[in-house]
DNA sequence: ACCTGAACACCGTTCAAGT
DNA sequence: ACCTGAACACCGTTCAAGT
């Protein structure tokens, strides 16, 4: 039977920079980004909090790799960061990449909260960035209105978007929000006129029918015609 | 010599959830919302951390409560929620709205990212977006295009976007921003030549060019009349 | 060279005790 | 009814001590 003190069956594997951030990624993955602490992310690695300052800075840096690990999927789901030659596909590389880029936030939802927190940018982070305004140049934009257009994306660029009130607990939520537009009806003329219409349209639909999905489609494909538009134009 | 001992001058004044909530804006103005801690906010008021307690459940209450405080400016600088009836108007109507509630967020740099940790929705900030639904429906636009117009304005709606990468001290990250984009200019071709154009045509620019507020209109405008396009063929 | 234990200066919050 | 002191369960980080 197995006692604490027996000897680890195999040596333990040394500590390092990169097991460090991967445990804070599986971390964050399974538990939030609550779960990422220097106490739980030593305990996951069984070890002392303390002894991952031997391989990472402070915990900014432990934020800061995680960002990179993200980014670094999304250049490997992408084939790499490179522009391609087809100016005229500008606009479904673009939607591609963008798109590529969103499927890496949903698998990790606690990144778009820890990107914001960062103050600098990291290398592939800048790869990236590089590589969107490529497409837009070899599509014929300006640098001028390449930046406009990359400012008018936003967080979209990355594949989210400020998602207001986001709850925890979606039903909950739900419910609480039926309640308040119940009391508030005569206050909310507009919101309980298009809450009705849906209801009339399609009877089981709750409060937070949303498709994020094709919300998002919609205002990014809204913003590069916009975008093709004043290209045209100007 | 006063002393510690010594009755205070004037009688102290009563606890309440508004003081409590003035007082957390206060700090946050002052000193940022990291400067927005239970014992800080007591210690501004005279009084312990234990007796907000006595006035608020929790300091998510007192966030929620500083949110409705900048919704309250956003109103009374809006002169009200109402809806204008010129229909025909709509576009400026929305801007006009959309620009003010900026305003409030310039006014109070910490309100964005406190609004981002919001999970419920406040009378005010419902009352808000009921107005800017109002404004897109007397303007034409059925409830299905007007719903896809809120989420395709985003965070927009509220008069700030995700500032990916705002540094906390400008000088320090345009210089490190400088070093990197000198190390990895050849990987960053696309950027660099922007830059390089802007240096070019402004021998006097930095790495930090960019004009937010001239670069959030030109996103707002770009949805706007794509929209507009869009209600027009539909 | 790497890991640890104790400590410091903070958090939000609970609870029993005061007035 | 309102305020407080002590305590609890956490943080990130420093430092001297171990091996």
């Amino acid at each position: 039977m197995a006692t604490q003190t027996d000897a680890p069956a195999q040596p333990r594997i040394p500590l390092t920079r990169d097991r460090v951030l991967r445990a804070a990624v599986d971390l964050a993955d399974s538990g939030g980004i609550d779960a990422v602490s220097m106490r739980k992310v030593g305990q996951q690695l069984g070890v002392e909090a303390m002894s991952l300052y031997n391989h990472v800075a402070n915990k900014e840096e432990i934020l800061d790799g995680m960002i990179e690990i993200v980014m670094g999927e999304i250049e490997a789901a992408s084939g790499g960061f490179d522009v391609p030659e087809d100016g005229a596909g500008w606009k479904a590389a673009m939607r591609a990449r963008i798109l590529t880029a969103r499927e890496a936030m949903l698998r990790h939802p606690w990144a778009p909260s820890v990107l914001e927190t960062r103050t600098a940018m990291s290398p592939l982070m800048l790869r990236y960035a590089d590589s969107l305004l490529g497409i837009l140049r070899e599509g014929g934009f300006s640098y001028d209105l390449g930046h406009h257009a990359m400012h008018a994306l936003g967080s979209r660029m990355l594949g989210f978007t400020q998602e207001l009130f986001e709850p925890e607990n979606k039903e909950q939520a739900d419910e609480e929000a039926e309640a308040m537009l119940a009391k508030m009806a005569v206050q909310l003329p507009y919101i309980t006129g298009m809450v009705m219409e849906v209801a009339h349209d399609d009877p089981d639909s709750t409060l937070g029918w949303c498709d994020d999905q094709s919300e998002f489609e919609f205002g990014l494909d809204l913003i590069l015609e916009g975008l093709e538009r004043i290209r045209d134009t100007a």
